[in-house]
DNA sequence: AGTTCCATACTACCATACAAGTATGGTAGT
DNA sequence: ACTACCATACTTGTATGGTAGTATGGAACT
């Protein structure tokens, strides 16, 4: 019996990549936060330069900021990208929900049926985590019905300022339940072909679903620039 | 007196990811072109240290490959991601045209105006390189117009594959005249606040100047993947 | 008391040595 | 002649020592 992780037997660096990133968009480690080559090398029991390539790929992402020769921290969140990416996320997937209408494989529509089906068990069990994952996966599965899923793959990536303030208005307990309407609904007009509609839908939705900025700044002036 | 450079006193790894990175879009370091951390440490004179990094931040750019232990290669052009780049470039330019109808700052406006200039400039020396630097600074600044540098900046990143292609479109010699005329026009429209008219020309534009994959793919084959 | 200066303890940056996996060419065996 | 095998020369991944720039706290001076 192998390793199931066959393609990755030397993941070291990698694996503090991944684990960084996660606990940064968790806010786990809040925004603001020094963290040290040294100090994390020592947390994960690796050396410097794996830990320096992770920061690299942070640094490139806009999740850490790192001064020369005065150290590294976790970025705070930039509200012009989260407005951005908000703007942005709202002109493709308006564009990706019109190109779903007109032609889209018949499994990712079973796919997405699955998944609306989870996201009514994850409201009935308040999981508001598991949630707001599903709701990730149900917006990737239509990029990727599209072939669009690089286009996705980008949006994440400015994301990351996005998600951080998605993750704090998750603290008021956002209606779930109109959302998964709009998901049910959205779905349906794609079955429809109601390009029109559901476009509206989109907007309407991406519109309720992302965060009110300003009262989170205010609730958490320290975590943004 | 300083040096002019202040900020970055030392830039030594920065400095070849950049050369690199130049060196790729140019195509002069062509798709397929196999690299070695150690050669390119050589000729760069550092060491494999900030050569690593840079090898990292471009894998994370898509424009390496790096294989554990094999090698690492400039990343072949991929077709697929061209197209989506050039989906996503549409819609979002759509979107911002339409914005700077609304409203758009008047300096920017002369700073078009001087860059339409210089594109005139540059189409009577028959200089395509500049003129497609221009191009990119015309779109540029609509983009920072809207306040929207970040969503350029990440229209960028996912360009890594379409401006390869289109640096090989150059080589057809297209219609410079034509896309002037193009960028004229829609700078009126937007003067005009004709938000209607500005998009439609966008999408004409884009569409136009956005090279011809098949026929790329057919005179360059290994170069695609 | 208040201010200046410097030793010290940090930081990220770079060079180098070692480890581990992979492709390759020559050799021995069939 | 052909095949299997293994030494060797690559590759990237990791660890570590040393360098240079920066912040900080205490001592000496005004």
């Amino acid at each position: 019996m192998k390793d199931p992780q066959l393609k990755q037997p030397l993941a070291a660096g990698a694996l503090v990549y991944a684990s960084l990133k996660e606990q940064i968009v968790n806010l786990t480690l809040p925004p603001g936060t020094a963290l040290s080559e040294k100090e994390t090398a020592l947390q994960y029991q690796v050396s410097r330069t794996p830990v320096r390539e992770s920061f690299v790929r942070l640094a490139q992402e806009g999740l850490v900021v790192v001064l020369p020769q005065r150290g590294t921290r976790v970025s705070l969140i930039d509200s012009e990208l989260v407005e951005e990416a908000r703007f942005m996320r709202e002109q493709l997937e308006r564009a990706v929900i019109r190109l779903a209408c007109d032609r889209f494989p018949e499994e990712l529509l079973l796919q997405l049926d699955a998944n609306l089906e989870e996201q009514r068990l994850s409201i009935q069990k308040h999981d508001s985590k598991q949630m707001f994952e599903l709701d990730e996966e149900f917006h990737r599965l239509l990029f990727q019905g599209c072939r669009k899923q690089g286009t996705w793959n980008v949006i994440q990536q400015m994301n990351a300022h996005l998600n951080r303030s998605r993750i704090l208005w998750l603290a008021s307990d956002p209606d779930w339940l109109k959302l998964y309407e709009h998901h049910h609904t959205m779905l349906k007009a794609i079955r429809l072909h109601d390009a029109d509609g559901a476009e509206r839908l989109m907007q309407e939705h991406l519109r309720l679903s992302i965060s009110d900025l300003p009262k989170l700044k205010e609730q958490h002036p320290d975590f943004f620039r």
